[in-house]
DNA sequence: AGCCGTTTTGAAAGCGCTTTCATTTTTGCA
DNA sequence: TGCAAAAATGAAAGCGCTTTCAAAACGGCT
């Protein structure tokens, strides 16, 4: 075991840059004669583990705390006042110590800042799939309050698995987040009661005694988006339903229900259909109740996917939306009010869930109450729902 | 100042469960008398800062590798290797560690490792807008890739805002992220060249000489979607483009030009209006295109989203897709093929380029060579085009 | 039994930052 | 001018883990 020079100087691939700016340091190796690729893995290991940086040309260690406090002729724990504002410091001190900071480009390893001070400055958020459009928006909402914050959120996805939903949970918890917002899903609620023993959780989307919800009022949406169709004339109503193993599906078929009920129809099962949420359930059901010939002038959809789905379905049939058949959805994503024919539908506010979310958490954190802002669905009637055109006329579209 | 001991019993909101499971704690307070609320701020910052973590209803240590060492009798070091796997340990010992890290539901501190190990385990992935569906696949198919493996995503925004790209990159940087992946963006490429200095980094989607860059051919694609209507019999194509920042945009309207002059077609500039790749901008373009009275058979946006819009303003004025004026849009969302009608569009693989994204920096971080799956563009024709109905008639509709 | 070369282990020194506690300096006031 | 109180500072002990280095245990020989 000896001490060794490596020289570097060739050039790996992926790094043309390197070149030139490598110079010659002191590695550990187990025997001479190393060659050079595998110096270069030494070079590029040291580099990795910041134990050096490129910097301006040439290699350097990485800049701490305490370079700092060197370099202003102060203690560390000075410049740790300094940084975070935890107690005074002499005007002329604070200034050296800003000088150095400036002069060495420091920037505080917030691993180490998250080691000593027991948090990390994270907030885990438990989605179900983060290219749904659904979620983008809860997330835009999450990041743009947590903004201006030292927390940043970490995101992990479920995919509408309870299994993954916790191992999510688990890697989330494991990756020592400060916080967690649950959206939706259906992972077990005792397993969050016990989580929220060890750090705030917030739910969105779920209602779970003991934790704090941030929800919408489900049964009430899909009641006004019913009753919407049902003021149209409509009375044969067809209902694509969401998973009935989540809570908010069931409940959007509730409202269904009873806004039936409320406009004196029967509920017929034959109407109903559950999908899975996305767009291809939504055009398999539309399929399957026309294949069973089922008769229908309207169509709500549980969430604006499948009602996408379905408006894809219709037109191939050549069944025209609003004219012969209104088609209701729920969510209002961001791109249905560019759909054809823009898409009537009951909106979500998900922007503001993820919001809020945000907000609540860090309150929790901080130790502070908050009271979200109300956030309630909107029924926002747009061009894919008509007045039924001979009201008690079968419906205009042939049963192949 | 005393050492006091608290007695905390009461409920503050949003923590009922709370309630019975904490007990007196000792805390070290400045003065007697304190109030409930702060002895509940003090107990909470206590088990924030897991110094205690609330456990089977009792208040208990926070776990941590010394107290499965001790549990196990055997020293910290061996504990690590057991659970690391970087030596031998003989297997009386392993199992013993193992219990005892079940006994005590241990699960290692991923900040305090980072520190040790001067790395993270945190990718940083750079995007322009997180609720994008665009964005979204490419997220996804980071998420994906990363599934399997000791890392995990950090995301963060850009809003197609060089600054606030530099602001995105600069907040991950100082989460100490092992690398980085950049979607796209307009932020300095002498930046990324400074940051590669430091870590490996990925560029998405833009040619940076210097940088593993993993991009698709611009050009090439919207050569490809503006032939395919040209095959169609159109000749008055208008294009809408992307921002003219973004090399990417600046790529397609070449490559639509180069289309056109293949295609023996005169390049008219008044065909061309510049959008943002966001849907209003879409419909908007195709309003001024009907304005200022300029005549067109077909178009071809630069992105799904300009495309949803430009439907919804041809829809609107009662023009008919693809009977009237057939439609071509780039990317490819998951949505598209659910659009009504189905979107003829150039394929982006954006769950893949993700996904080979993170392969790339993986390999990178590992020190291993890579090389990305080719990622080409591919024309998906759907139901948006249409063979132009009367060739060199002019177009059906209306100018206001 | 004694010796040598492997394997296994544990002690201890960090990683970069915070925070307590004691010490030094400054300030206000008699 | 001197003294007590207040303010400012620094030394040092962690945070929970890794990793080096040296010591201990082991196995196979002679």
């Amino acid at each position: 075991m000896h001490k060794l020079t490596v020289g570097v100087g060739f050039q790996p691939a992926p790094y043309p840059q390197m070149l030139g700016s490598c110079r010659t340091i002191g590695g550990r190796l187990g025997e001479k004669g190393i060659p050079l690729d595998s110096a270069f893995k030494i070079c590029f290991t040291l580099m990795q583990q910041r134990k050096f940086s490129l910097f301006g040309g040439k290699l350097r260690e990485a800049v701490t705390l305490s370079d700092v406090a060197r370099e202003a002729g102060v203690s560390p724990s000075t410049v740790s006042r300094v940084i975070n504002g935890t107690a005074r410091v002499k005007p002329g001190k604070r200034e050296a110590v800003l000088r150095a900071i400036e002069r060495l480009h420091y920037h505080p390893n917030i691993l180490a800042k998250g080691l000593a001070q027991g948090r990390s400055l994270t907030i885990g958020v438990v989605t179900q799939e983060i290219s749904s459009p659904y979620y983008g928006e809860m997330l835009k909402g999450v990041e743009q309050a947590l903004e201006k914050t030292p927390y940043h959120p970490i995101f992990a996805s479920g995919h509408w698995r309870a299994d993954q939903e916790e191992a999510a949970l688990k890697v989330l918890v494991g990756r020592q987040v400060d916080a967690l917002v649950v959206m939706d899903g259906s992972v077990p609620g005792e397993l969050l009661l016990e989580l929220v023993k060890t750090m705030p959780v917030v739910v969105v989307g779920r209602n779970i005694p003991g934790l704090p919800c941030l929800g919408i009022d489900n049964v009430q949406g899909a009641l006004e988006g019913t009753r919407h169709l049902i003021e149209l004339g409509h009375r044969r109503i067809a209902h694509i339903a969401g998973p009935q193993s989540h809570p908010d599906a069931i409940e959007r078929l509730q409202g269904y229900r009873e806004a039936l009920q409320q406009g004196g129809i029967a509920f017929d099962p034959a109407l109903v259909v559950e999908g899975d949420y996305l767009e291809p359930s939504g055009l398999m059901a539309v399929e399957s109740l026309l294949a069973r010939g089922a008769l229908f002038t309207a169509i709500f959809a549980a969430n604006d996917q499948m009602a996408y789905g379905a408006n894809v379905a219709l037109y191939r049939r050549g069944i025209r939306v609003p004219q012969d058949v209104s088609l209701v959805g729920f969510d209002d994503l961001p791109s249905s009010s560019y759909f054809t024919p823009p898409l009537t539908t009951v909106r979500q506010p998900g922007l503001e869930m993820g919001w809020e979310a945000a907000r609540l958490v860090l309150a929790l954190l901080e130790g502070r109450s908050y009271t979200p802002r109300n956030l309630s669905t909107r029924l926002v009637v747009r061009e894919s729902t008509a007045l039924l055109r001979s009201p008690g006329v079968r419906v205009p579209h042939a049963v192949p």
